[in-house]
DNA sequence: TATATTTGCTTCAATTATTGAAGTAAAGTT
DNA sequence: AACTTTACTTCAATAATTGAAGCAAATATA
């Protein structure tokens, strides 16, 4: 008896419901520019996720069917995560936030940041394609 | 003495920071598919947005320059709200939680959210146009 | 003109989510 | 055998959200 999780027929509200808060898609991020973490590797990133969270929204992404979990093949105690195709389809998502976020907050952007900003503007295609593949 | 409310310098979570949760870019679609709304208009959008969350993350999209709050020109007691050019750069994000959301999560979506998304997947560049103009 | 209604909020108590620090168990390293 | 690492869990304190109620000014209605 899983209950509703969807607040309306939206698909907008739909996602929200699913990815609206403050760190899901910055683990989507990492997985997205790393092909695949652990869980020390997501933890180590800069914007500082506590470990509870972390664990919590891993979770949440497994069971809507984002990411995966599997065993490292020699270390018996690491996992490593990876997106699906559904995870690997929040890249345009993604991209887009970083296209809004280079505009209108550039004071605030790493110049790393804005060089791969650069890039996007140039051929967000190819890049879309490099990023999902 | 405004203290800074970006966890770091990466676009995506600065982007998060202002509107990674699950009310600001509903009002913002609303605002997108209306062009201009009142408080009572958004306020009965489908989702039943509590009218003290509508309330802070109108100031809040006020705060960062996506809104605009003006006058109505005969009724003193309405305020006009309206994306501004940063506001309106939200739509490709939005447009992509539609996409994602079609995709990925059908069986939920309604009809007439899957007419739009064949308009969409026609047409991404004009639909973008017309909403955004 | 008096009363009722509408609009755009604010307030508040209860519930839920998040933080940040600490702890744990199993596995791997020295 | 002792120490460290990894992937978490636990928990108390803090913050955010909900949902209902309230409110003042403006407007519509009788």
């Amino acid at each position: 008896m899983s209950e509703n999780i969807f607040r309306s027929t939206c698909p907008i509200s739909s996602s929200l419901d699913l990815f609206g808060d403050k760190w899901t898609l910055l683990i989507v991020r990492d997985l997205l520019y790393h092909g695949s973490r652990t869980f020390k590797g997501l933890f180590q990133s800069e914007e500082n996720i506590p470990s509870s969270r972390l664990a919590d929204r891993l979770k949440k992404l497994e069971n809507m069917g984002a990411i995966t979990k599997e065993k490292h093949p020699s270390n018996k105690k690491v996992f490593i995560y990876r997106l699906t195709q559904k995870g690997k389809e929040l890249a345009p998502v993604i991209i887009e936030l970083i296209i809004w976020g280079n505009k209108n907050l550039s004071e605030h952007v790493s110049e790393e940041s804005k060089t791969f900003y650069q890039k996007l503007e140039n051929d967000k295609e190819s890049v879309l394609i490099e990023l999902m593949k």
